[in-house]
RNA sequence: GCGGACGUAGCUCAGUUGGCAGAGCACCUGGUUGUGGCCCAGGGGGUCGUGGGUUCAAUCCCCAUCGUUCGCC
């Protein structure tokens, strides 16, 4: 079939927001989530582009490794360059020039990472922007308004996320707060209005929970009779021992409502995403492919390499010879480690590529997995690449 | 040629009224989880230009010498 017709074919296979699911392989899932800007196989790894960029790539760059859905943030892009600005360019996809799905992250994480900068209310967060110190309250429905203008397929809900070591107490009241939220987002922005309407805006859900069992359970049973197009979970890896983010996303995936997308949110390591599979997670992102490339540490199918190593200096081999990527297929290990050394922009470019790829091998192989029924040996071999990183 | 200043870690330089030799950067090894290319943690490294002298003890004081540099003739 000619490529263009193949496209349209897959497009009109499913209405936004359909999720199907065509296999599965444990509590493992293998689907196809379908959006306004076309279907996307699960499990996914979609790589974050937090200002509408994925740095250091290019759309072609991530067409040729195979990304199918990309991250963007609605704080980000509303201080700059004002989501505003990006409607009146045709939406976030005409401007960046990529016309698959994005998924944008609503800024509830920016309260948490930029905790010094920020107030949370009833009413919203309050944010002293980083760039230049002027303040702006996000709400629950300005967020919405603010996805809608960036022309974002899967818009996520203002949520909190509390830190590591946040007291039972603080979080119980916290996860009420997120249901408020949440509830208010649906209720502003109807899903005739928003998955029904001309951009197809998807609209997910957040929980949270802390590390309370209790409280992930509860704040699942919050939001999960209400209409939302997925459900995330949110506020693991925020410092935690690996152990008990195995713990409660073992606990809390398999709550989430079976035919809905499930999607964990800022993780992880490529066995954190092998673990999120088995429990039953769709969908990830992460920095860390990303930033990690930027900083010299790749993924390859031996496991972790520190090209930064001497060790490296004088290897004339591939990074990795299972890599099809084309760093892999046309630059030495001795090359790649001169160029991080040396600071050079190709290094940045490179590495992302290359680490981007890993990630979307890997899960483009369990989704093969899965339907073959045979997702526990690739899971078993993840572990093993990855002992230090075992639960 | 005369006079002065300076020679301490790979680099730039502190420091010691004479008592186990310091920083920043660089280098090496980890870390990085809903992104500020940042940041964090640990580590290796010095016959204190060289040779003498004084002293219980000299990188420090004295002499000589080599080097760098500035000024003057």
């Amino acid at each position: 079939m000619h490529p263009i017709t193949a496209t349209r074919a897959a497009q009109t296979a499913g209405a936004p927001g359909d999720f199907r699911i065509e296999a599965e392989d444990g509590a493992a899932r293998a689907g196809v989530l379908h959006t306004g800007h076309g279907p996307v196989p699960t499990p996914i790894f979609m790589p974050v582009g937090t200002v509408g960029s994925v740095k250091a790539l290019a759309p072609d760059d991530l067409n040729a490794l195979n990304a199918r859905i990309i991250l963007g943030n609605t704080y980000h892009l509303y201080l700059r360059p004002g989501d505003e600005i990006v409607a009146r360019r045709g939406g976030l996809h005409r401007f960046a020039a990529w016309d698959k799905p994005i998924l944008t992250d609503s800024g509830g994480y920016q309260a948490f990472s930029l905790s010094g900068l920020r107030k949370i209310s009833e009413e919203g967060v309050l944010f002293r922007s980083h760039l230049d110190g002027s303040k702006h309250l996000f709400t629950p429905e300005k967020v919405l308004d603010i996805q809608r203008n960036l022309g974002s397929d899967i818009m996520m809900v203002l949520d909190e996320c509390v830190p590591y070591g946040t007291d039972h107490d603080y979080t119980a009241r916290s996860i009420r707060l997120t249901t408020r939220w949440a509830l208010r987002s649906r209720a502003a922005f109807p899903a005739e209005m928003t998955r029904g309407g001309a951009a197809h805006n998807l609209l997910f859900a957040i929980t949270q929970g802390g590390f309370f069992r209790d409280l992930r359970t509860a704040s699942v049973e919050e939001l999960a009779p209400h209409d939302f197009d997925g459900f995330a979970i949110g506020g693991l890896s925020v410092g935690e021992p690996k152990p008990e983010m195995y713990e409660l996303l073992a606990h809390t995936a398999p709550q989430l409502p079976a035919g809905k997308p499930r999607y964990l949110m800022g993780v992880g390591t490529p066995l954190d995403i092998m673990a999120g599979i088995r429990c039953g997670v769709d969908m990830f992102d992460c920095v860390l492919p990303t930033r990690n490339a930027r900083n010299g540490t790749l993924y390859t199918s031996l496991g972790k390499v520190n090209i930064k190593r001497r060790e490296f200096a004088e290897d004339d081999g591939p990074l990795d010879p299972a890599c099809s990527c084309y760093a892999c297929r046309t630059f030495s290990r001795a090359y790649l480690r001169h160029l991080y050394v040396s600071g050079e922009l190709l290094s940045f470019r490179l590495n992302s590529l290359h680490n981007l790829t890993h990630y979307l091998d890997l899960v483009t192989r369990a989704r093969q997995h899965i339907l073959a029924g045979t997702f526990e040996d690739l899971y078993a071999a993840t572990a093993a690449l990855y002992p230090d990183d075992a639960a």
